[in-house]
DNA sequence: TCTGGGGTCCTAGGACCC
DNA sequence: TCTGGGGTCCTAGGACCC
């Protein structure tokens, strides 16, 4: 049996979602992505009882006008032509293409549409993990079917099925490992299907760019072009050792690796939370004096969140940690353990406002997060662990202030 | 004219233990 | 008093992905 895996990636997720609804919107230049609209909601509300599809064009939110902070989630291909791009700015684009209709992002409703897809690949092929909202890898290697012209009819069921039962289309990459699958499900883009083998390497993998390879980002790009590699065949001529010496141990011997198409990686049906986490970017600045209520108040209901959130997921944390991003966008991250699992907003706040306390507040603030990490399994904690006397956790908060505030010893 | 939110993984230094 | 190596945990920052 050969291993083949599949990469399934649905075609501009957000955006046909939204054209599935509206389909009046096709063709147009349309721009999905949060923040603040300063009229026009109103118009779409008041066409509340007509039906999706009816609703006159004049009636969408333009991007003109548009305030607040929000970027582009994602971008029709019309809006792309004026020179919009996901994770830009919706002010910036405004000045682009200030016609393109603007939507606000609806996760409920493409959560909606991921289940659907999701499921109905299990349905054909169980052994699916999942990639986030909009993407999956398959392992097609037993399944019935699988291996029939390399894995292309089978990726050709799913597809049709999911259109059928979803109306959106997908791309299916089916290779040797999830590193080739993941490439090759952008090779025939939208709508298409990709078949890789070993033998594919030296004329379908070599020639694209070392960005191409899932993991590489624009640094590592930079770093590479810096030593005049740009396709993953030039990679593939540097010796192992030269790459550990200029990237690391680890990153070396994974871009060798890589540049061979070699991926034992298997596909992971379930994976277990490492941190929970909930973050803000404010509508202005904030100072951390002026704006102390304000401040307080946010800080607060992020906590609230995060407690609920492990809640509804079953889980406890004993790593309690906050993010802060000043205005000129400069992180910084401060976390404490504690000696117990907690998913108490009070616990949370409290050891949250600790470690706020360690960090320079002089200059004005554009985001603040909060995070809960080690996590465990709520229902594993011993009964003593759970609940804890409100006591018991003062004092073991107590104590790490008393940490906190203990001069320096030199 | 600035740049969302929710994640994972890696690195590197220091503490602490054996 | 000096000098080790390995392992684990904690913390901070950063790259990257969806």
């Amino acid at each position: 049996m050969i291993r083949r895996i599949a990469h399934l990636d649905m075609d501009a997720f957000y955006a046909s979602v939204e054209l599935l609804r509206y389909p009046q919107l096709k063709g147009l230049p349309v721009v999905i992505g949060g923040g603040r609209r300063p009229v026009d909601d109103a118009l779409l509300t008041r066409h509340i009882n007509r039906p999706l599809d009816k609703i006159p064009l004049d009636a969408f939110p333009r991007l003109a006008g548009y305030t607040g902070r929000g970027v582009i989630t994602t971008a029709s291909y019309a809006a792309r032509q004026s020179g919009i791009g996901s994770a830009m700015g919706l002010m910036k684009a405004a000045r682009l293409c200030p016609q393109a209709i603007v939507l606000p992002v609806d996760f409920a409703q493409y959560r909606q549409f991921s289940r659907a897809f999701k499921d109905i690949v299990l349905e054909i092929a169980p052994l699916m993990e999942d990639r986030g909202i909009d993407e999956v890898f398959i392992d097609f290697t037993e399944v019935p079917g699988g291996q029939r012209e390399g894995g292309r009819v089978l990726a050709r069921l799913i597809q049709k099925t999911i259109f059928q039962q979803t109306g959106l289309t997908c791309s299916v990459g089916v290779a040797p490992n999830k590193l080739l699958a993941k490439m090759a499900s952008e090779f025939n883009k939208p709508n298409g299907i990709a078949v890789v083998w070993e033998q594919d390497l030296h004329g379908k993998i070599w020639p694209l760019a070392c960005r191409k390879i899932n993991g590489i980002g624009p640094k590592a790009d930079e770093k590479l072009q810096s030593h005049g590699i740009r396709t993953i065949g030039e990679l593939a001529l540097r010796e192992l050792d030269w790459l550990i010496e200029t990237f690391g141990q680890k990153t070396g011997a994974w871009l060798f690796d890589a540049a061979r198409g070699i991926d034992l990686r298997p596909v992971e049906l379930t994976s277990e939370p490492v941190s929970i986490s909930r973050e803000t970017t404010f509508d202005r600045d904030l100072h951390a004096v002026r704006d102390k209520i304000e401040l307080g108040a946010i800080f607060t209901r992020l906590c609230a969140q995060v407690a609920e959130d492990l809640s509804t997921k079953g889980y406890v944390g004993k790593t309690i940690g906050i993010k802060l991003r000043y205005d000129n966008f400069k992180s910084v991250t401060r976390d404490q353990t504690l000696n117990f699992y907690t998913s108490d907003a009070k616990v949370i706040r409290q050891t949250a406002g600790l470690c706020l306390k360690r960090v320079p507040l002089q200059q004005r603030l554009r985001l603040l997060g909060v995070r809960v990490a080690s996590l465990a399994a709520a229902a594993d904690q011993p009964e003593y662990m759970r609940n804890r006397p409100a006591a018991l956790i003062d004092s073991a908060l107590a104590a790490i202030d008393l940490e906190a505030s203990e001069p320096q010893l030199f």
